[in-house]
DNA sequence: AGGGTGGCCGGAAACGTTACCGTTCCTACA
DNA sequence: TGTAGGAACGGTAACGTTTCCGGCCACCCT
């Protein structure tokens, strides 16, 4: 190794006492400025750097938190994002963040789950945000161990007790009833909305379409898909099941950009144009999407916000242990842009592209 | 608080002494069948869970290495990727890996540059994965630490000593030197190169298509943009200047995707037409590109091998500190698609759509 | 002058482990 | 029977901090 310089050592050479060190560590007020400056010389003198793990080791805290992505395969976008929030705002208190990924099966019993070492052992973490797809037993398993969590709250599957956890949600159902609304205002009655209602998000989604179409008294119409993998061949495929419908169908609400996307692409393949034939409007605004034309109709997710807000509500936990469970919620906002027009042929986007930026 | 249960309490009500527990957890030979089945039993009993923050104290260690993405305000999917890459490693030996963004100035010398504190303090870290876009000062300021750490390589400005450094790369220039021999061998001659070339990877790509062009004795054509912000946009830009070219250029080696993204927009915007005009071929295989038509023909990155390979490397270097330094280099794969094809027209695409798959 | 007060500081216990070292006890072998 | 050796285990010193407690001294007030 080489020469390992603690505060016993800065003590030494100031010719002070260890707790004199300490207390000009941490800025505590009872000490001369002569003293102050005379040790802080001598810590810069022989660069000494604290140990954390030993002061952690006393305070009993680890100023760590862990982001647990469950049940991905990959870093979506999305997430990237969310754990860039959560990455942010834990900088700016001085904590650190740990990524973790995880698999777990869903229909194993809570304490039959074998957590990650550093979520089962004591004094490693302070807290967690738990991201991911998520299910009730691994919920339960953490909440057994005792230790601090909150939950993204739109990817949960199961009958959980929402409001005994601490969550954080975007408002799906908002965004939906939004986007909904917004095809109504533009003269579309026929709309339909394309989602997988086994899939609780997909289901929010189809509640927002309901209570707008409901509203304006217009009968509801529901292709319910089934999506294993991917959202985008469910488009295709849905996109088919549309074609039989045209033209009475005149606008489309996907569960998200990439079915979208899917549709998008099975209506091009079909000779239906978008928005000229067809309307339609995803949800997410998801990136790289740029590139596709027509640009997409959607609703934006302030997804570093949704990261800001786990963060913010665990360290507000952690600050008060006894903070009754909340469910916050972060707003959504509608993106119009080329994808969507007035029904009857003939209108294309370029007159009604207005992009909505925040 | 609650009630915390030590090794101590775990001795007293086996019956035992400490260190006896000690072996136990650490699954030591020195113990008997039924001492170790007993303290076992009390451990379950009592849901005893052991502190690491003390044992990481006493084995001085920290089980954890941090992922620095530095000089990036999102994880974009290539990072992403290399971050799944290294804590997936990173799980496979049960250590910890702590996500970190960091932004510095690039000419802010190395003493004076504020490292986030978990980097600047002692025992919070075993080593550091060094990603995100690099400058010489942040490394060296690191170097001075003297804590072990990798750097990926690629994205690393100046004149930085590569031979002092345990690096891992994706090989540009092998990579863009294979996709050139494809243009050549579909019988192009007249290729154009886009690139940035103040940017070191951006250079690196244009060494390598000059290593195939000057192979096979063709005339060297660089078309050298200012990339400040858009890859995409500097494509369209490049796109604008070819039209003059046309239809003596007959293919182009864009950069990375995005550039080429750019270069396909302005290139359909003006009527010309990828492949059958002009043939396209990127750089990285970005994700989320399947919806564009033409699929584009890049060269494929192993994004999280590259984590893996930069994982990998830092805990051989935590085995053995006087590892010698090290570039490692993750092979490239050419990924023929749609947007590349025969010079002359009238052949389209699909004939010669072949996929190459890992 | 004596006592009270407050600023400053040092010693040492604690945090919860691991690892070293020494002790006990039992077995095997001369 | 005596002893060597090894298995099993307990005591305790570390690891590097923070914090509590008590002591010393200077100063001020009566």
């Amino acid at each position: 190794m080489f020469e390992y310089v603690s505060i016993r050592d800065i003590a030494r050479r100031a010719g002070v006492g260890v707790s004199t060190v300490s207390r000009v560590l941490n800025d505590h007020p009872e000490t001369s400025q002569q003293t102050r400056e005379k040790v802080l010389r001598i810590i810069r003198e022989v660069n000494y750097r604290p140990n954390s793990r030993a002061r952690q080791l006393v305070k009993n805290t680890a100023e760590t938190i862990c982001f647990i992505l469950n049940n991905r395969d990959v870093i979506n976008p999305f997430h990237s994002r969310v754990l860039m929030g959560v990455a942010r705002y834990a900088r700016t208190l001085a904590k650190n963040v740990i990524f973790m990924q995880f698999d777990y099966p869903p229909d194993a019993p809570p304490n039959r789950l074998i957590l990650p070492l550093v979520i089962w052992e004591r004094g490693a973490l302070d807290g967690l945000v738990i991201a991911g797809t998520n299910y009730p037993n691994f919920i339960n398993a953490v909440k057994a161990l005792r230790i601090p969590f909150v939950v993204f709250g739109n990817n949960l599957f199961g009958d959980l007790q929402i409001r005994d956890l601490h969550s954080v949600w975007f408002d799906n159902e908002g965004g939906t009833r939004k986007s909904t609304e917004y095809l109504i205002e533009l003269g579309h009655q026929n709309i339909w909305c394309l989602v997988d209602t086994t899939k609780p998000w997909y289901r929010r989604c189809y509640d927002g379409y309901c209570q707008a179409m409901e509203q304006h008294q217009l009968r509801l119409h529901k292709l319910d898909v089934r999506i294993e993998d991917s959202p985008f061949n469910a488009g295709v495929e849905g996109a088919k099941q549309f074609l039989h419908l045209q033209p009475q169908l005149s606008a489309i609400v996907a569960g998200d950009d990439e079915i979208a996307l899917g549709v998008l692409s099975g209506l091009n393949q079909n000779g239906v144009r978008v928005p000229d034939d067809v309307s339609l409007v995803g949800f997410d605004d998801i990136e790289g999407l740029k590139f596709v034309r027509p640009l997409l109709t959607t609703v934006r997710v302030a997804k570093e916000k949704i990261g800001e807000e786990l963060a913010k509500l665990l360290f507000e936990l952690l600050q008060n242990r006894d903070l009754p469970p909340v469910k916050r919620t972060v707003s959504t906002e509608l993106l119009v842009r080329e994808s969507s027009a007035r029904p009857g042929r003939g209108l294309g986007s370029n007159g009604l592209s207005i992009e909505v930026v925040s």
